[in-house]
Formats: C-alpha cells, sequence, structure tokens
DNA sequence: TTTCTAGATTAGAAACATTCTAAAATATTG
DNA sequence: CAATATTTTAGAATGTTTCTAATCTAGAAA
C-alpha cells in the first residue's frame, strides 16, 4: 500500500477525535488498515500482521483496545459467530453474512437481500438488539 | 435428580449402541444428564459440573470427546454463538435463539416462528448448510 | 520551549476454553 | 478368563483474549 496522503491521515485525525481519542501512531494506522480498503472481516491477529508487514510496530495488545475502542465509538461491529475467534466487521450497514464452514471465512450479504418475515416477540422486560442472519455454505461435493 | 430407572439406562445404553459407541459409565451418566431433561444448552464445563455434582467421576477431557461423539452421532448440536465457549444444543428440531447479551443465554425459538422469506443464492461451488437466525435481546431500559 | 500529567502503549503474565498425548483402564469378543 | 480394540484420563499444550503494572507520549499549561 502506498504511503496515506496528507488529507488521508488528517480526515482519520479528526475521526478519531470526533470519537473522543487521541490520534496516536498507532490508532492512526490501524485506522488506515482498517478503513482504507472497502468492507473488511478481520482478527485481531490478522490486523496485527498486517501493520507488521506495513513496518508499523504495535503490539497485539494495542491492537485488541483498539479494535475495542473502535467497536465502542460505532467504527466496527464485532462478530462472534462461528466459536473461536472474534471478527470485527468495518461494514457497518445493515447486513448479514455467509459463513464457511470449511475455513470459517465470513462473506457478506447485502440487507435488503434477506427477508426476516416473521419474528416471535422478545420475552418480557427484554427488546431485540439486532436480528443476525448467517448463511452456512459448504464445499459442494458432487 | 432421582436415580433413574432400570428401564431409562437400557434405553440410553441401546441408543448408544446403535450409535456405534460403547455404552460406558461416563457415557451413559452424560446420556442421561443430557437427555433426561427437556431442551437444553450446555456447556461442556457446565456438563462438567453437573456429573460431578451427582459424584459421577468423569474427567473433562471426557465430557468434551463424549459431546463431539454425540454431535456427530447427530444426537446434539454444537452451537457457536457469542463467542467464547461452544453451547450444545439437546433441541434437534429446525429452530432458532434468542440470544441474551448480558448472559449470553440461548433460549429456543421454534422454527416456524421465524421465516426467512428471501436468501441470496450460495456463492458458486457452495451449499447452504443451514441457516441460523439469531435474535439479540437486552434488558429493556425504561 | 519546557513541564506536567492524563491517557496510551507495551511486554509479559494470566486467564480461559479447547485439544492433544500417551499411559492406564475397561468393554466386548472368543 | 484372555486377548484386544476402545475408552478414559491427567496433565501438557494450544490458541485466543484479557490483565497488570511499568513506561511512554499527546496535548495542555506555564
Ligand atoms: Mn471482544
Ligand atoms: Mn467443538
Ligand atoms: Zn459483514
Ligand atoms: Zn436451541
Amino acid at each position: 500500500m502506498a504511503t496515506p496522503s496528507e488529507k488521508i491521515i488528517r480526515d482519520v485525525t479528526a475521526r478519531l477525535r470526533a470519537a473522543g481519542m487521541r490520534p496516536t501512531r498507532q490508532r492512526i494506522a490501524l485506522a488506515l488498515a482498517l478503513f482504507a480498503k472497502g468492507d473488511r472481516h478481520i482478527t485481531a491477529e490478522q490486523l496485527h500482521a498486517e501493520a507488521q508487514a506495513q513496518h508499523v510496530g504495535i503490539s497485539l495488545a494495542t491492537v485488541y483496545n483498539t479494535l475495542h475502542q473502535f467497536t465502542r465509538a460505532g467504527l466496527l461491529r464485532e462478530l462472534a459467530i462461528g466459536s473461536g475467534r472474534s471478527y470485527f466487521d468495518t461494514n457497518l450497514s445493515h447486513h448479514h453474512h455467509f459463513f464457511y464452514e470449511g475455513s470459517g471465512q465470513l462473506v457478506d450479504v447485502a440487507g435488503d437481500l434477506v427477508k426476516v418475515s416473521t419474528v416471535p416477540a422478545p420475552p418480557k422486560g427484554t427488546r431485540v438488539a439486532g436480528i443476525d442472519v448467517v448463511i452456512r455454505i459448504t464445499e459442494r461435493n458432487r
């Protein structure tokens, strides 16, 4: 990846400040990695490896801290699908997922391609925070 | 829980044999714990604790082995919802789940109470293995 | 610019769920 | 009962995530 332009860095910096976070070298690098490309589903380890490849020294602890802060700030969604690791999703629009059972890979499904036409009322004293549809898919054999 | 009747133990024994498993003391105890009560969502740790409480000595490794064997035999479904631990579901019918965001608790939603009326075609070379709908719910405030 | 300090980063330890290993125990068959 | 294939098990190992407490730094104040 080419070095980001001054403008892009200023944008990211402003976005971090707007979310109440100091624009540190680490947060700027992670924000650029996360938001420069299109929609992504990435784990902490993967993002850490990507930063290392770019010769940005960031500890794994900071990657975790930052991913959670970004999630709290509404810049990311955390996905807990297919036990094991957490994925962080840069796609904030209403959408669902294909889940590759073999690899654990996630692929977006636009929200309007899935219609959940009937849902039961939530139990007393609770409200619906969201509805997640996961379409599990496997390699077709034969 | 009262000691299970001879008949129930014979039933479980036959069920294990039918699935190609030797009816060991450990498997019988776990099968009784899992299938005696109604539908359950239970983790390996929880089931292990339940067995200990019943003074059935079973190692945690055996609980994991057995849960996976039961799953392979179609006696259980493994649920990977809400990262962290796996839940094993004794409800084999087509159904979905309420997921309590606070506690991680799962509650069944009968399959026919949820209608997913539109789904996209799976990517080339794959087939749909299943569709899981998770209704995330939170304590209602105010 | 220098100083100050709340906030941020970090290495490494700890926590936690799960899987692995290989030795001992057991169920089943002959 | 003897033989053996299967099962169980303690404990180590693995993989992910969180915690701790020492160090560092961004931003504000002087
Ligand atoms: Mn998390
Ligand atoms: Mn599993
Ligand atoms: Zn997504
Ligand atoms: Zn269920």
